[in-house]
DNA sequence: CGGCTAGCTTAACAGTGTTAACTCGAAGCA
DNA sequence: TGCTTCGAGTTAACACTGTTAAGCTAGCCG
């Protein structure tokens, strides 16, 4: 009957993970909410970590889309690029936490692993803070020894920052923006070229 | 029978939790393990939160142990501290990933709140950073404006390599310990004094 | 009309957390 | 000793879960 019950479910089950969270979302839910039997879903999804799968494919696009829209602003500024892409970064995982949940936080446990070929499209998004790393290190404005090593830290750094935001670990003390904005600044002075080494 | 079984609960739980992972324990799977019925954990433990939350209190009392013992080793010198607590909180979350999960990992949503009485025995562990990053902007060897947020960054990043090591989300061509080290190098770069603001 | 197929359904299996009601032996006490 | 109380542990049940096997049915093709 649905033209496209793939579509339908996608839709539906994204909009049940913001309302509800991850943890009380099941197959039969979201057959509830589109007004279909359970096992439709399984004429359309493997299974429910196929499911997962497939909105882990569109979180990386809208991420990357995100990212690329940000990356174009600052062409010929490899910090001010790398600043904003951190903010950006940031700024989807919290203004999409089920998308980033799902993209990042689950274990190799709680789902089938994510599939290999699928990675180099995760991947691209990593690439954009790359190119931004290496430009600056090429151009002798940010300390890099190896690029590839200097994006995953910086990566890092800000998944920890969302991640902690995400599980409400931060302390409430202490305001949301000027820790983020405090995460970022750190992470990207850790870039300075210095004279000597001062820490062993 | 048993004189303690609250006691057998809790360490065949988290052997559980090392063996087969967070997803796949279940009050029966633990009730078979100790011989009991599931039933009967519930006259320890008014619920599965109450049994992971038991386990949280042993895991930040174990990291407790854990930091100070290296806290410790250098009292007079800042950063080298804050560099061993760096390292030493990046390898209990390796060596610990049962813990780590349960302790820093499960969201809100995916579990009772952990009580606030308890969080204080949690934020311990985050002093024992905060005293180190005080003492070293106050020596003037760290460049600290709000001791407060400096931590939670630092924690943060921590948390950021942590996390993204135990769901394997690193480039795989990294080397595990290059990483940690770069992670925890740069975090501490980032509090190096500056002449004047590079980033803008 | 008969047969095929795509799309969806129901029924079932084995599992989950949790509760209510029960057994049963030991301890306390008259 | 006999009776009661109590507590630790039990079984049975409820309402869920992901998933599979089998069946139904409307529409299309020959």
């Amino acid at each position: 009957m649905e033209p496209d019950l793939r579509r339908l479910i996608l839709d539906t089950t994204r909009h049940l993970l913001v309302e509800d969270g991850y943890a009380s979302l099941s197959m039969r839910k979201i057959a509830r909410a589109i007004g279909y039997s359970a096992t439709s879903i399984y004429l359309h999804f493997e299974n429910k970590d196929a499911l997962f799968h497939a909105l882990i494919d569109e979180g990386m696009d809208r991420l990357h889309q995100a990212l690329k829209a940000v990356e174009k602003v600052h062409p010929d500024d490899p910090i001010a690029r790398l600043h904003a892409l951190c903010r950006r970064y940031v700024a989807f995982g919290l203004e999409n936490p089920e998308y980033y949940e799902v993209m990042f936080m689950l274990h190799p446990q709680h789902m089938e692993r994510y599939p290999a070929e699928k990675y180099r499209r995760a991947r691209r998004n990593l690439d954009l803070f790359a190119a931004a790393v290496a430009a600056g290190g090429a151009r002798g404005v940010l300390a890099v020894e190896d690029a590839r090593v200097a994006t995953s830290v910086v990566w890092s750094a800000l998944h920890g920052a969302v991640t902690l935001l995400l599980a409400r670990r931060v302390d409430v003390r202490i305001d949301e923006a000027a820790f983020i904005e405090a995460a970022i600044r750190h992470s990207l002075r850790g870039f300075v070229p210095l004279p000597e080494p001062v820490i062993s």
